[in-house]
DNA sequence: GTTAAAGTTTGACTCAACTCTAGATGTTGA
DNA sequence: TCAACATCTAGAGTTGAGTCAAACTTTAAC
């Protein structure tokens, strides 16, 4: 099975241009090509660009993702090197969830204090609790 | 008690252009300066910070953020507003959470293929794993 | 066989969020 | 007092991640 590139960008909900884009900045390898020069996406190539918005949602870099696809490309060798990869990037989500839980407490928080500013009417608590 | 903008910047560890910029952007309000034009910060502008801070951590945008101080400033009748707002960054929040979780499952699936990869010698698996 | 839709490339442009520079002025400790 | 350092403004430059335009080619449907 294959895919155009206008295909690609509505199964994986991305524009042409950014998967033209990924592809210039060497994130998905080899994208083969008809006689003509037209791309031809297979399900090994959409499985580069979900790994691609996956590490995206970790807030990698591009740049760091290529490091590790060049490593891919190396070989075998560079194994260790992309565990460690994915070790460190458990590592940064872990805590990414953390301060994100310790956002949402204080969020909550402010939600409290409007849900009460709006009950009681505003003149009625202090300036400060608005903020 | 009061702080220079250096002191600021080492308070919350951010660069003296970057909260220039904050300010110039209107995201603190209100900061006085001394007769020869320095800013001076008090603890309210610090909280002020610590809330953009907070709002950027949830991938806000500043002139989100901008609008939201914006409404502060307007006072008490934008209170509906900004507690909407509070509401809707909840949801966010929520949300990012959630997809994080889903980040680091796939994250730990990898860190165990490469475990098993670097246990078992690399040319015992199939390429696609290492992916 | 024509034509509209979708594809190609190169290179310029955009936007957010800083980041730095230059040249001037202000502050502080020996 | 004066050297060293911090701060000021205005404006230019940078980075990351796209996004678009122009001019052209290929493909699919009729």
């Amino acid at each position: 099975m294959s895919y155009t590139i206008g295909e690609v960008a509505k199964k994986m909900n991305l524009s042409v241009h950014t998967i033209r884009y990924y592809e210039k900045e060497g994130l998905i390898p080899s994208i083969s090509r008809t006689k003509s020069g037209l791309r031809t996406f297979e399900d090994a190539d959409l499985e580069w660009i979900k790994l691609i918005e996956c590490l995206k949602a970790t807030n990698m870099p591009l740049k760091d993702i290529k490091t590790y696809i060049d490593w891919y490309i190396e070989g075998d060798s560079t194994i260790p090197k992309r565990y460690e990869m994915f070790l460190k990037r458990k590592q940064i989500v872990e805590n990414q969830i953390k301060e994100l839980q310790k956002t949402l407490t204080f969020i909550n928080f402010k939600c409290n204090y409007y849900e009460n500013a709006i009950k009681n009417g505003s003149t009625k608590m202090k300036e400060k609790l608005y903020k």
